[in-house]
DNA sequence: AACCGCTTGTGAACGCCTGAACAAAGTCGC
DNA sequence: GCGACTTTGTTCAGGCGTTCACAAGCGGTT
């Protein structure tokens, strides 16, 4: 039943819910007990109806007149965004990146804990990352197994991360965030999240170069085609 | 003169671009010397039609009936992206994130180069990170001045990053990747990229916990209206 | 107890992006 | 040399997200 539901709450709001819940916890560490939807907005960098709409989403969780609790919203935000129990996590390939996400206070913090750190490299298994023992490669199946992860971060080389991400379904993970830079295929009710790193900085040259020289690509669009049909 | 400008190409577009771009690098390193619209797109992890549409604003660059030149269809895109010359880059906040992107091969190798590593903490400064010494903080105008720095990321505790911010612009970068989880305020003509890994982490557990207990996020949006109503 | 100002919540319009179907064009085979 | 097939480039409609503007509701004040 209930098929092909509709997204009742945007992906685009969940991800700002995010951002909104991390402000309200710097709020609350203030010793603020209310806030407006503008000056959440305002921290948040984004338009204060936007936000209002997006907490609509949860229902009436404000009070007019007067804004938001901050204890209140915190708390309907961490529920609906399923902070309350920690998700545990695999994390796959441990180099550099992986070292640094293993070691990120910004997700334990926030209800996610890595139950599992995995790598193919010899010199790195057994080695302690973030307080916790990284494991050999071919456990993998057996470490989600154990621990019951459904979430899974892949870190390793574009290579091989169809491969991990394959096994990583097969045992069960359900939701992968993928920093390799490839495009992975999963099936049907597997959710997959790209960040890719390379990516954000070319978007970032390009908006550099659009400023620079009076927008060469626009000068290039205008006179190629003249060269490339000729 | 040309104020409002509207986006010649969409931003979407762009950051799709440069993911054609490396798939094509793939592609060339494989021998291929020209690829169809929906083997690129199956590659790239997009509609081929929208991927024809993308190529569609740098002009016509393929041939009907063919497909597109590897080698063609990549030099255009590199141009277009502002590749062509290597782009310095400042990066600030030598920890483990910031190692990781310091070290991190797929900048390098796509015109990428960091020409200037900067730090606060004492210890860290006078270390080597990816073959580049680190720079104290204070020294951060200095090194902007000397390399011609454009574009600057920033790694750096939330609690800092307005702070190196504003001195990034000062200093003359008008393009600014962020990491740290804070919303950045900048003057008009200067390009702010948020990437928020916590963040997306949150959305990967919000859509596991729909998944989960048949959306009990549902289940509060339908019941609580009629409690708080009431 | 009633008024007033402030803030939320919502409805509608606008614009952007995405996805699908069609026409143009070039090449390969006969 | 001609026909047919393949693939691009484009046009159109649909959906989604965002933004603006207004009505509803609550607290403080007199």
């Amino acid at each position: 039943m209930s098929e092909s539901r509709p997204r009742i709450v945007p992906e685009a709001t969940v991800a700002r819910l995010a951002v909104y819940l991390r402000v309200l916890a710097g709020l609350a560490d203030g010793g603020r007990s209310s806030v407006s939807s503008g000056e959440l907005a305002s921290a948040a960098g984004v338009n204060p109806a936007g936000l209002r709409k997006d907490l609509s989403y949860l229902g009436p969780c404000g009070v007019r007149g007067v804004g938001y609790s901050v204890a209140g919203l915190r708390e309907r935000l961490t529920e609906v965004l399923g902070g309350e129990r920690s998700r545990p996590c695999v994390l796959v390939g441990i180099g550099r990146l992986g070292s640094a996400l293993a070691d990120y206070a910004g997700f334990a913090s926030r209800g996610f804990q890595f139950v599992g750190l995995l790598d193919s490299d010899p010199r790195t298994v057994g080695t302690e990352v973030g307080g916790l023992p990284v494991h050999p490669a071919e456990e993998l199946e057996a470490v989600v197994a154990r621990t019951g992860a459904t979430i899974g971060v892949i870190t390793t080389p574009a290579e091989v991360a169809q491969t991990v991400c394959d096994r990583l379904v097969a045992a069960g993970v359900r939701s992968i965030l993928n920093f390799a830079p490839v495009a992975l295929t999963v099936p049907a009710g597997v959710d997959v999240r790209k960040v890719d790193l390379s990516v954000e900085l070319q978007v970032l040259a390009f908006l550099d170069q659009q400023r620079d020289g009076s927008a060469p690509v626009v000068a290039a669009l205008r006179a190629d085609p003249q060269e490339s049909v000729r």
